[in-house]
Formats: structure tokens, sequence, C-alpha cells
DNA sequence: TTTATTTTTGGGAACGTTCCCGAAAATATC
DNA sequence: GATATTTTCGGGAACGTTCCCAAAAATAAA
């Protein structure tokens, strides 16, 4: 019924050793007879069965992307990115939620190795130390990329990520161009390396323009007794609402806070940017959409999971390639700076 | 290196008949042996070969979920919804992003077709009635369900929707029953039964409450002059604050041309809800952050995802379901309705 | 033309399961 | 205890590829 190597190689009077090597582009087959065995291909409507090769190579071209939540557009926005490259390369791309538990990651990390997935593209929830030795070790079964280091430990795996440092840094400097000298910094609790990177740019960058940290400018959310990111926004305005003096610009360590932090002091008659520029970072959706709209730092979403997946697949080809790679943030100027 | 069906065999002092019995939990096999077999299966950490299994069975337990989009988290949703109950039947799902292109559609099933995918749950963004007939024919080839059925011509194909049609016309009950008299309708271009069921369920709740039509009230989008949909909401706005007598509420088809519409109307210094109420329709997540939230009809969306796995894998297993469910959406109250 | 070399091709084995069928073991019947 | 019946089990074939090795064909060298 549905056409097999044989038959391709009867219709075009080879044998199936010669139809698997034109299938897999080898070198060694007389033109005439690639034409041949393609015609007989197109003519049968012949496509080699996924469970034949897959029991000979191992592969099952198929990567996956272990997401830690699914109410976040910039895991779509990823995902988009990792499709981009996946696709072109004849690979498919499953998402898996983690529910970000990491016993979900390990569980689902089981059954993608029992169906012999290609590679893995892993945004993890959990930062903790072993977690990144459960990945190593990982690492050895299967290609593993890390998109975001979120741990403190070094590590030789390889990652993509938007480097906060910097971006934040030369934000910082941006809004000292712009004649501000007075720095507030949003920070919440997440103890992991990406938020840390962020602040540090931060300190770096009022260094850089020979500012002294005033340590009553910067605001800690508390995320742990209330995970509404923008209510904690809202709380960081009244604090900042509250000083006898104000800093000129804030930054925050996420939109979320940033653009609660604008509501609220839009309600308490601060106008920004007037009297208070604000910058976030992530240019979440949202961002957009806000009156008045959030400046913020950009990350090139879209080409973290087209870097990412592209390592991947080096990775599983066994092909050298760049394996930690850093890319700056773009500040994307709205209403909320001047 | 990695254990096969022969090493437990082996170890299990039983031929790897009896064991891929008790992999496959058949009857007929001693209570003694079976525990045997399982006893060795836990000593090697053994795990069938996907392939080897794919071969024979010619199952890879994976559906895939077309989707036309990645920018809006209502596939998310329903992504998750299809997983909760993929993962608890043992299959993966692979999220298809087909880029509102029917092309793409049509590539990407193929892909998925060469590769024994077990079923797909089909968001197409083409109406047309060619796709129909695509997909119908598709069926006979693997198990589809169509999520949302957006063509207007009658299909035996299963699907899983909301009920527009009655949701909204119990809304406009809900809103007849609160004191209103005079009802809009924002309408979209989108020439499909979704949105179409969910105007006619706008004018049969009018009958129902023994209300005219007024056709002044019901205001069209033009989506493909600006795409932008909350623009067009404004525009909405615009057009009713330019009438000599306003409705007194007002039902959009989507959520984020009432949106517009309603901060539109304050700009123009209208009060929502105070001299019009606004419901709109899908519950996005941007409707319960603006200011006033959005009073909408929500989707049951997770379960929207739960029962299309169901259907398409009861129809994997080739036993009976119900194929064309609808669900009610469900009123969300929140601060454009008095 | 003969031989050596290179290019191209064919056939068998293997990958690890499932499924069928018949044999062996266990149990029931007489 | 012998036979019939049922339960449990084992072995071979098949699924459709890829890979290796050897054979055949084509080409080059003599």
């Amino acid at each position: 019924m549905i056409a097999t190597i044989f038959d391709v190689a009867k219709e075009a009077g080879v044998s199936k050793s010669t139809v698997s090597r034109v299938l897999n582009h080898e070198p060694g087959v007389k033109e005439s007879t690639r034409a041949a065995v393609e015609t007989a291909i197109e003519k049968l409507n012949y496509s080699p069965s996924y469970f034949a090769q897959g029991i000979r190579t191992g592969k099952t071209m198929t990567i996956a992307v272990m997401v830690p939540e699914y109410t976040n557009l910039f895991y779509n926005e990823l995902f988009r990115g990792v499709e981009d490259v996946a696709l072109a390369n004849g690979y498919l791309v499953l998402m898996c939620n983690t529910e970000r538990r990491s016993t979900t990651e390990k569980d689902y990390t089981e059954e993608l190795l029992n169906r012999n997935i290609d590679g893995i593209i892993y945004n993890t929830y959990d930062a903790s130390p072993e977690m990144l030795k459960y990945l190593e070790k990982l690492s050895e079964r299967v290609p593993v990329v890390l998109m975001n280091k979120i741990f403190r430990e070094n590590t030789t795996l390889p990652y993509v990520m938007t480097d906060g440092f910097n971006s934040t840094r030369n934000a910082v400097k941006y809004l000292y161009d712009q004649g501000k000298r007075t720095f507030g910094y949003i920070q919440n609790m997440k103890n992991i390396s990406v938020t840390e990177d962020r602040y540090l740019g931060f300190l770096q960058g009022l260094k850089d323009c020979n500012i002294e940290l005033r340590e009553e400018f910067v605001y800690q959310a508390e995320e742990d007794k209330d995970p509404d990111y923008i209510k904690q926004g809202c709380m960081a305005a009244e604090y900042f609402a509250s000083l006898s003096e104000r800093p000129e610009a804030i930054l925050s360590v996420i939109d979320a806070l940033a653009i609660g932090c604008v509501q609220q002091f839009k309600k308490l008659g601060i106008n920004v940017p007037e009297e208070v520029n604000i910058v976030g970072y992530d240019n979440i959706s949202l961002s957009a959409l806000i009156n008045p709209a959030l400046t913020t730092i950009s990350q090139p979403i879209r080409k973290l999971g087209q870097k990412a997946a592209e390592i991947v697949i080096a990775k599983i080809n066994g092909q050298p390639v760049d394996e930690q790679v850093l890319y700056e943030g773009e500040l994307v100027l709205r209403d909320t700076t001047d």
C-alpha cells in the first residue's frame, strides 16, 4: 500500500542500497541512476519510514524546548526562533511545560530521553546547584543548551542569553547623557544570576558616570509575599513617593514591576516622564500597550531561540560551535523617558 | 550497553515474547513470571525502544496542535489543556505554527504525516471551503479534531468550541436584566462562522428581550485597513460618540476591539460603565489589566484543549466519542458593566 | 588487448520490537 | 492415572531502513 524503499528500487531498476544512497545524498552514484531513482520516488510519492530510519540512525529529528510556564509570551517568541532554524534543518520542535517544578522537569526529561530526542533547549526554573549538576550529567547523554544561564555557578554547558550587565549599564549611560544624575533601582528577590547581572550592570553604570550609589534608592520587591509583580511595582512607587528626595530615573529589573510603578506614580500625581524617568527590562507585550508606554530594554528573543537551535543542531552533528553566547539588549524608547 | 528486551528476558529467565507481553499488559501471563519480568525491567532500567515499537505499531505516541500564530496566549492555554490529557495518556504534543498561511499549514501537515503523527488538533486560519475539503480528506489518513469550527459549511469532522451564539445571547439577557434597553455591537470583518455565531447570538438576545435591532448601533470594524484591533476599537468609540443617541450597552465580538473602545470613551469624557456598558469576548489577559477592567465572555480554553485531546486520543484508539462539542462561555463581570 | 584502478552497485545482516502459531506446562475431567 | 482442556510460554518472521563488504561495471594505465 504505502511505498517502501523496495518499491522505489524496483521501479527504478536498482537495488535498495542505491535508493538509500540517493536518499541520503551520498556520493558515488552515477548521475543517470540518481535521476532514475528520483523520478521513481516522485512517481510513487515515496517518503522513507520515520521509524525504520530511526531504528538505524537513532535520530528522531526532534528537539525539545523545556519551558517553565505557558503564561508568558517570551517563550512563544523564543519557541518561534527555535522553530525557524529547526524546521529549516528538518527538525520538529517539542514544547514541554514543566510547570515550574524541578520534578516535572526531570520526569519530562526522562520521557524525552526514552523517546530518543536529539537535543534539548533548557529554560529551567530551578537555579539550584543540584539542577546544574543534573543538567551537566544530562548533557553527557544528549546535547543540551541552556537558555539564560540562571545559575550562579560557572558551567561549561552551552548557553544563550542577553547581556543583562552591559544592557543595563548602557541604559544608565543613556539616561546620564540625557541629563539624569540620580538613579533608583527596583530589584526583585529571585536570587538568580540573570537578575543579579542586571543589578551589577546598574552599579557599573553608576560607576562609569562617577555617581555614588544611594542605598535608599534601591527598592527590593517582596514578591514572595505577593507574586503579583504589578502590585509590587505599585508598592515601589509608594516607597519612592515617600522619600524626601526622589531619583530622577528609575530602572527596574523587569517590566511588570516598572509598569506597576508607572501606574501608581500616575495615581499619586507624579508625572512620568517629566518628574521621573522609568526604564523596564524585557519588553513584554503589555509594555507597549499601557499609557504612558514603557521605555524598556528589549531582548532579541527570537534571535536567542535561533541561536540556541543552531548550537543544539551543531552539537547533534558533532560540529564545533561558539557555545556561550551573549547578545546585547536594545533600549526601546517610549513614553516613560524623555 | 543500553538494555534491550532480550537482556530483560535473559535476566528474568523467560523469552522476549513474555517480556513483550508484560510490557503491553497483555493477559495470559502467570503472576509470578510477571513479577520476575518487572523486577528485571527495574533492575536493568529498561525502557523499550521508541523506534522498534514504532516500526511495529506505527504509533509515535505524539499528537500535533496546529496553531496559526504564536503571539496569542489563547493558544498557550489551549496547548496546556491538550498537554494535560496527552501526557496522562503517554502522548507528547507538538505545537506547530503555521504563520497564518494555508500553504504552511499543508506543508507542515505533510511533514507530520511523514512522521506518522497519531493525531492532529487543527486551529486553522484558512476558513475556505477548500481548506475544509482538505481537512476532511486528511481525516481519512489521521484523526483530526477541529478547534473552533470556523467554516460556514457543515461538516462531519469532530470539533470543540464555545457556543458563541448562546454565550452572547445570554450576555444580552444579563444586560437586559440589569436594566439596559438599547444595545450596540462591534463586529469585525473576518467572515467566519465563529464571529458570525456571536453576532447571531446578539440578534437572538435582542429578540428574546423584544428589542428591535437598530442598524446604526452596529459598528463594523475595518481591520483590513489597519490590523490593530485596539485602534479599530477607538474608531468604534468615535463612531458611537458621534451619534445623537448612544446605546446603553455595547457588546464586542472580541476583547481587543472592546478595549480600544473603552479607552477612547475615557478620552472623550464618556464614562464607562456609568454612561455606557461594554462587554468583550475572549477574556484575553490584557482585559483584566486595563483600567477599567473589561467585563467579558470567557472561553473555557483549557477545557477546550482537554476535550480536543480526549477526542483525538479516543479516535486513535478507535473508541466512540461525542465528536462535536460546544461549551458555554462564562460572563466575567468586571468594571465596564454596572 | 590485457591488466590495474576507480567508480558504481547489490545483497546480507542488523536495529529491537510485536504478532502469530505451535509447543509446553498446568489444570481439569474422567 | 490417563486424557482433554486451558493456560502460559517460546521461537520465527516481519516491519523498512542503513551500513558494510564484496562484486560488477566503467575507466585508466600498460
